[in-house]
Order: structure tokens, then C-alpha cells, then sequence
DNA sequence: AGCTGTGAACATATTCACAGCC
DNA sequence: GGCTGTGAATATGTTCACAGCT
């Protein structure tokens, strides 16, 4: 059992607010107890949509597509990856953690088999826009483009962008408000 | 010259929202006309800290760290990267985008003369205290750790942990509240 | 005329504080 | 006794609306 103080602590937040969130899942906690940690991320689990697997492509097999298709967390936190798409002939028939680098052209049939909805572009800025416009084609939805890029696409179709140097220019925010410590 | 309207249509906002946001930079609108680009651009890196460049060390030449020494926003947004260092011998001495792998041993001696403050984390989760705790030591106090870990840092030690399937979650939350498109 | 800068109005988010249950 | 769930109180964030400058 875990209590909204026990949370609240690990993530540096006010107890009330924990429990007013938790809440909107319904109320799972136990008056005087707290909340059974099994059933609570169970819950949290089937609220993110991460309880069933979810099947995704990767396409650009260079070190970001690599170290994705490899990256622990990625396949338990639900999700497949269907298989990992490339254009250069000294990539197709690699494999990375066990999945064979495979040929862009058979991406469509995989999606429209794995009804994928999901795709992750790691490919040089450069191209894309045209893998974006394959992946809608083949019938995916949902993007996530690791690529220094901004894609266009239709109506219906949701991107998200990601760009791995934000992070570090967040940090370094901070660390140039840092009060400069002086001895006095 | 662009305008808060102009703006605010690019990034999905309300006008008056970016005008009071622009505000906090300091005034430096035109009643009538509108912002000035490049100088609305240099007060927003400067007040970001993106004006001077800070040098960064990655320590971690796997898939994720060659595609960060490689990643075009990364030193064009105002990083300069003093170097990429491993332990594993086959990587050292190999380069990626000009910056040659140097062995770990070489960290405090390049964190001290660059006076580094931040540094990037891209190992194997189970290398990554040691790695933490080695930065720490050579004068680091902001990490960006990219490792399925959690590290613990003493005080005055920033840490920002990157767990790059959060925004495959994101995607796959919204994805999953489709509404459900049927023929009628 | 056209756009910024900003107080006032409104909306949303967080925290308090306590009744209710175990 | 101890912890949840939640209305009420407070704090924060967003938008409106308009005076004021160019």
C-alpha cells in the first residue's frame, strides 16, 4: 500500500493534489489505508491506454532509429515495434535487438497487416517528409518525427516533434539562473 | 515585422497571450506595427541563455550518443561539445561528425579546462551512477541522463531524466481518444 | 488605422481543511 | 488514528477590452 504523502513525496508535489487526481481515475484508494499499488498501476495503466500493446514502425535504422528499436522502456511501456525500415542496402538485413532491418518497400504491407496506427521517423532531415507521406498512405495516423524537420500533413493526422536538444536547453536554462555561489 | 496575431496563429495561441508573454522580455513591440524579428529572436535567446555557447560533454557512444553528437539542433542551438567519451576500446578512437571518441579517463581533465557545467548521459542504465557520480566529481551540475535509470545526485546537482517512449505514450494516449471514425 | 501593453474579468489549477470511512 | 475524497478558498494562468503610441 502507498499513501497520496508516500507519492506526493517521490514526486515533489502537495498530497491533495495527488489524491484529487487519482480520484479522476474513480476512486480506487482505501480510507485510513491508502492505495494498493497493483490495482493503482493497473489503473493508471488502462487510463494511458498502456494496457494493450500497441504496434508501431520505425522507419531510419541510423544510431536513433537504433538506439529506439533498442531503448528498454519503448517495448515495456507497450508498444511492438513491428519492424524497422531503411534505404540503404548495407543496413536492410542488420538486425537490432533482434529485429531484422527490412526495406522501406515492405512497410505498407506490414502496417496493413499489424494495423499499425503509430509510426517513429528516425530518418535524415532530408527525407522526412517523404516518409511521412508513405506512412499516411499506408495508413498510419499518429507520427512521432525524432527528425530536425517539420512535416506537413493532412487534416486527421497528428505529429508530434521532438527535438532531442530542448532538453538540454532547459537544463542549461537553469543552470545559467543558477544563484552564482560566491564565498563571502 | 511580425505581429502578436501573426504569431499566435503560427503556435495555436491567443494574441494576448503572446503579447503579455513578449511583455515579461521587456517591451520591445512597436504600438501599430508589430515585433521586429531578429531583434524579437536575440532578446528571446539571450533571455534563454542560448546567446553564449556552453560546452557540454557526452559520456555514452552508443546509438543515442553518436546521434546526439550528430544531431544538427543540437550544437546549433548554442552547444558547443567538448567531447564524447566510452570505455568500451573498439569505440575509442573511431569519430562521429569530427569529434573523435576519447576514453573516460580523459573527462575531468577536458570538464576542468572547458570549465564544463553540463553533461549528457547516453550509457547503458547499468553505467549510469558511475557516470553521474564521475561528472560530479570532475565539477558537473546539470545532467541530462537519457539511461532507463534514476540516479541520485547530492544537493546543488541538477538532473533531468529523458525517457524517450514518453512522447511514443503522448502520441498513443491521443491516438487511443480518436473518436472512432464509422461509416454512417 | 493598426498594433502593442496591460489592468480587469474570467477560467483553470492547486491547496486547505475537514467530514467520512476503515 | 490515519488516510481518502472533495467542497470551499486561494493562487495562478488566460482572455478581454481598451487606452496609448506610431
Amino acid at each position: 500500500m502507498v499513501s497520496s504523502a508516500n507519492l506526493a513525496e517521490a514526486a515533489n508535489l502537495n498530497p491533495a493534489k495527488v489524491r484529487k487526481d487519482l480520484s479522476y481515475l474513480g476512486s480506487n484508494g482505501i480510507r485510513g489505508v491508502g492505495y494498493d499499488r497493483i490495482q493503482l498501476c493497473y489503473e493508471i495503466r488502462g487510463h494511458l491506454g498502456l494496457n494493450q500493446e500497441a504496434p508501431v514502425v520505425i522507419v531510419g535504422a541510423g544510431n536513433l532509429g537504433s538506439a529506439l528499436a533498442n531503448y528498454g522502456g519503448f517495448s515495456s511501456s507497450g508498444f511492438y515495434i513491428v519492424g524497422v525500415y531503411d534505404l540503404d542496402p548495407s543496413r536492410i538485413g542488420t538486425t537490432i535487438n533482434n529485429q531484422e532491418i527490412q526495406h522501406i518497400h515492405h512497410l505498407e504491407a506490414d502496417v496493413a497487416h499489424h494495423k499499425v496506427t503509430m509510426g517513429v521517423i528516425t530518418t535524415p532531415p532530408g527525407a522526412a517528409q517523404d516518409t511521412a507521406d508513405r506512412m499516411i498512405a499506408a495508413g498510419i495516423r499518429s507520427i512521432l518525427n525524432f527528425a530536425p524537420t517539420v512535416i506537413q500533413v493532412p487534416e486527421g493526422v497528428d505529429v508530434r516533434r521532438v527535438d532531442l536538444s530542448t532538453e538540454l536547453q532547459i537544463l542549461s536554462y537553469y543552470e545559467s539562473r543558477r544563484p552564482t555561489e560566491q564565498a563571502s
